[in-house]
DNA sequence: AGGCAGGTTCTTA
DNA sequence: TAAGAACCTGCC
């Protein structure tokens, strides 16, 4: 099917901002996984996007994914480039980005996994992992088997042997004790999604191998509360080298979330030169 | 070969 | 409570 975007819309930006693993170029357009479920889906005219799926799927959960309901746009309007202009020209250079509604379940194990490991070596594991599983949900563009996201009475069935074989290291025992309390019911990734910004941090502080800056993420893009600013090596350079006095949070709240990933993107492509 | 990558835990003072 | 070391693995 086809749709039309006429905000921030671009899928390379969004596919290399880091907020996802499982969205990756191929040919000419994009796989998107996301849980259970996949998408092809390419550029066909200035505002134009072929999707595979039907109406009633793209309606039903991809047009929430990519959170089409918020005007981005807007949120970058608010950036003065009189007051900031490192952020204006972040903004500019990361125009498109936006902050996909994904699984809160994916989103923890994904930046569990992600501590320190680049980008490629992230999603290697991810994909191994899907693949130790074997859920197929589909295949690619070229045939090629898709498989789900495992959920957390997967992981935590899973055997030690397989476990061993996505390339977690230390991180396996992570994985594995976020698979026991989810699976188990001891920890409600739901109920957490009804709680206050505070008793959620809390509440993801509390699991073995998260700490400050996985819960961020986890809060940002589990969550879509886009207040949260993850700050992460790259943002810390951002922050030590533009900002010696402070970003101003207040101003761009409820959205700073959003700001980071502008900042972010920027750092890593070409901002810190 | 040694250092480092989207950090967190464990140990020590 | 706060630094500093240790941690798996892959890649340069």
């Amino acid at each position: 099917m086809k749709i039309e975007i006429f905000d921030d819309f671009d899928l390379k930006k969004i596919a290399d901002s880091g907020q996802c693993f499982r969205f990756n170029e191929h040919g000419d357009g994009y796989e998107v996984t996301a849980s259970s479920r996949h998408l092809f889906i390419k550029k066909s005219g200035e505002f134009e996007y072929e999707l595979d799926c039907s109406p009633d799927e793209y309606e039903n959960f991809w047009k929430n994914y990519f959170d089409l309901g918020l005007d981005y746009r807007e949120i970058r309007g608010r950036i003065d480039k009189d007051e900031d202009d490192y952020l204006y020209r972040a903004a500019e250079f990361g125009k498109g980005i936006r902050i996909l509604r994904q699984d809160p379940w994916e989103m923890l194990i994904s930046f569990i996994i992600s501590q320190r490991k680049n980008i490629p070596a992230i999603k290697a594991s991810i994909e191994k992992l899907c693949a130790a599983v074997s859920r197929k949900i589909g295949t690619d563009s070229e045939g090629r088997a898709v498989y789900a996201f495992p959920t957390p009475e997967e992981l935590a069935g899973l055997s030690d042997e397989k476990l061993a074989s996505c390339s977690l290291g230390y991180r396996d025992k992570y994985v594995r004790q976020a698979a026991l309390d989810v699976a188990s019911g001891a920890v409600s990734l739901d109920k957490w999604g009804d709680a206050s910004d505070e008793e959620l941090m809390t509440g993801l502080l509390g699991l073995f191998g998260v700490g400050v800056k996985v819960a961020n993420c986890e809060i940002l893009f589990g969550y879509h509360r886009l207040d949260a600013f993850p700050k992460d090596v790259w943002i810390n350079r951002v922050l030590e080298l533009k900002y010696p006095n402070g970003f101003n949070f207040d101003k761009y709240a409820p959205y700073n979330g959003i700001m980071q990933q502008y900042l972010f993107y920027y750092s890593r492509n070409d901002g810190l030169i």
